[in-house]
DNA sequence: GTGTTTATCGTCAAGCAGACGACTATGATC
DNA sequence: GATCATAGTCGTCTGCTTGACGATAAACAC
């Protein structure tokens, strides 16, 4: 059977990110406001479509890079911190999740430190870090007591889908570094680990756990005293990037 | 700004199946031999477009049907084995994966115990369970001392990916339990475990592991002895989805 | 100095994992 | 039927990890 156009129908491909970073001893999320239909006024995540000679990852990187100015992390140089932490999460196709085409979303996951502000095509009133449990909370109320709408699309299903994968893989991987600046202390890793799952931590034992742990951190000599209370030693995230044993994320 | 259809490319979307089985003590994946360019008559993944009124995970359903008369296992109904556990495994997007035109490719990992024969319409030599690691051996030659072509497309990379989710997945879930019958023993579990990872394992320790684990396994008060030896009790799966504490794989 | 905060080290008991001995129940072989 | 081979199942022991928590250290605020 000779290659026929019409055998197959076309498709719009298109990223989506879920940029998660901790704020406030929160998981927050970047969302964006949609200025145009459909969902027009809705918070939904970032993305765009895949432009005809890219590769999925270059369109997540660049997606990522015009949002919020971060770079990818490059695979090819992990012992340096050369950037964000990006990786592909799932796609999403369902036939009507996009009523005006038939619309698949290849969803990628970054992790950033605290540092930027969001920036969305200059305008910053539509582009923000959010919680991510004032993301997903369907029809609640925010903070600042103003009602919250869902999300745009399936994008609280694809939010949901990214903060799971990232509470999941913090517990076997050095991931959780990827939230923390360049270097960092013990007990600013401990505060990642506590936004993201949500618990609260002994800080002896995880002390003593993340120290043991060959390959996760590497001193760096200097201390600092930014938290307050006893100067800390400051680490660099090691080359390690699966961590045996792993983290244990406390009962449910 | 309006919906512009020429606003972005347009792109196929295809489905493409790692389907796995344990068969005589090797971790084996479905292929198809391809019937037409390009890389005719190599050997590569089962797959087809998306319809245009398809989910994901319907196409890859229909597809693991097509070729294998397997059910995927209904979400819906976790305790009951009612068909191959299916899920989406990754994307794959490079411009330059199909000579032909823009392609991206939605791959799932399918997991089914060993009995079905290959069947890809009704032609059985174009389908055929083979080692992975005969798969992934690129330029090598099969047991039968055949040189072996690579797989087409990036199935290789895809390939590899679905074999790698398959040996972590079974470490912290009871996934392990896809590639056997609805009944099975502790030693038939255990031989699961050594095929996909390749490794050897204390029967003993094996056994407490397993039948300590609480919701892995339910006794059916039967026993079978169709290993030989001594008569060995007979499981079924039981509802727990995730193990806690996880399977440990041996060091490397 | 005193109190507060955070960091870091130590101790102890419970639990789990790996190594491996021992026993059991079947079929195969002589 | 005795013996052997095979596979399954139960125990034991030792070392390591974990979770709970006491104690000390080094900064800052007053």
């Amino acid at each position: 059977m000779p290659y026929d156009p019409s055998a197959f129908p076309p498709f719009a491909v298109t990223v989506d990110l879920v940029v998660l970073t901790v704020r406030r001893h929160a998981l927050c999320a970047l969302a964006v406001r949609r200025g145009e239909p459909p969902f027009q006024g809705r918070w939904a995540l970032p993305g765009g479509f895949v432009r005809a000679d890219e590769d999925l990852s270059q369109a997540a990187a660049r997606e990522l890079a015009e949002e919020t100015g971060l770079r990818a992390h490059d695979p090819a140089v992990p012992a340096q911190d050369n950037g964000a932490h990006l990786e592909q999460l799932a796609t999403y196709g369902d036939p009507k999740r996009d009523p005006r085409m038939r619309v698949v979303s290849v969803a990628h996951l970054a992790l950033a430190p605290d540092l930027p502000a969001p920036r969305a095509g200059g305008d910053a009133s539509n582009a923000r870090w959010a919680p991510v449990d004032e993301l997903l909370k369907q029809g609640g109320y925010g903070r600042d007591g103003e009602p919250v709408a869902p999300l745009a699309f399936d994008h609280a299903q694809i939010l949901a889908d990214g903060v799971e994968r990232a509470r999941s893989k913090i517990e076997y991987s050095s991931l959780a570094t990827a939230f923390c600046p360049t270097e960092f202390t013990v007990g600013e890793l401990r505060r990642v680990y506590e936004a993201v799952w949500g618990v609260a931590l002994d800080p002896r034992n995880f002390h003593r756990k993340v120290t043991g742990t060959p390959g996760f951190l590497v001193p760096t000599g200097g201390t600092t005293t930014r938290q307050g209370g006893r100067p800390a030693q400051l680490f660099r995230a090691g080359g390690a990037t699966l961590l045996n044993p792993p983290m244990l994320r406390p009962e449910v």
